[in-house]
DNA sequence: GCTACTTCCTCTAGCGACTAGAGGAGCAAG
DNA sequence: CTTGCTCCTCTAGTCGCTAGAGGAAGTAGC
């Protein structure tokens, strides 16, 4: 019976809003869903667990081309788990590389603020600023 | 004698691309400065310090809006650091969250491939990703 | 002076992943 | 029938650059 729901359920079921899901059948990352009479998308179970499957990984911090190939891989049930295995561990690996980064710049950033209350007069957040060589890494 | 350098070098003084730089112009985050007879932009030693201010907030991650304020208050004696270090507090508070949430994403994501290895047939990447309810946070 | 080579100029368009808004049509309830 | 909601398409904007086209100017060697 149910041909299919509009992109408004859609958006609600997947908690991805309306003009994302648009954008994604742009890119291609869903497929274009049939249409109403009067010209609506209508989104059956199948585009619900797609929408579904997105939205965690986006949530997760994947990004849309890796999500292309493991929802590729999602649907080929020939040889996913090693592919797709790969595709997590090196967005692990890009998270522990931003956290590592983060902490640096977190380091830096509260030893500028961290004797700035005591004194107006010389302000040391525009002077770290101004001045590298105060600094504990010389790239940041 | 020096009127001022050329793009190239305060380039590679400051360690910004000539592109950066003109962009930084474009966007009025730094003065026009003046021009050769042949039309070069030349920037004076108030210019290069001004670029590795820039260069230096941009790699602790300061966003331009802040930088340019920062920048306003270090040309101004008045009441330069209360407001410079409240900038600072709330980039550091900034960096706290995305530390936070990162690591958050980092739990998630090697749960999801610490199993993955020892078998080929149930994929747990793309298992986790298809169903939220084996996750550790409702919200990611 | 001539020729290469490099640097510089302006302008436009592209990246990722959306988001916002205009302007219009369909649809469901009262 | 009218009100109000949802939906449609299309364009443009976000951020902080980066890349490229097409041309002018400066520099070094002969």
């Amino acid at each position: 019976m149910s041909q299919g729901v509009t992109i408004g359920q859609a958006s609600k079921a997947s908690g991805i809003k309306a003009p994302t899901i648009r954008y994604y059948e742009q890119i291609q990352l869903l497929p274009s869903p049939p249409r109403s009479e009067g010209n609506r998308r209508l989104y059956d179970a199948d585009d619900l667990r797609r929408l579904r499957f997105i939205r965690h990984a986006r949530e997760l911090g994947f990004e849309i081309e890796p999500i292309r190939e493991l929802l590729a891989l999602a649907g080929d049930p020939s040889r996913p788990c090693l592919s797709a295995d790969s595709i997590a561990r090196s967005h692990l690996a890009d998270i522990d590389h931003k956290i590592a980064r983060l902490t640096a710049l977190r380091t830096e950033v509260a030893r500028m603020t961290e004797c700035a209350q005591d004194s107006a007069a010389n302000c040391r957040v525009i002077e770290v600023l101004g001045d590298h060589s105060g600094c504990l890494h010389d790239r940041h």
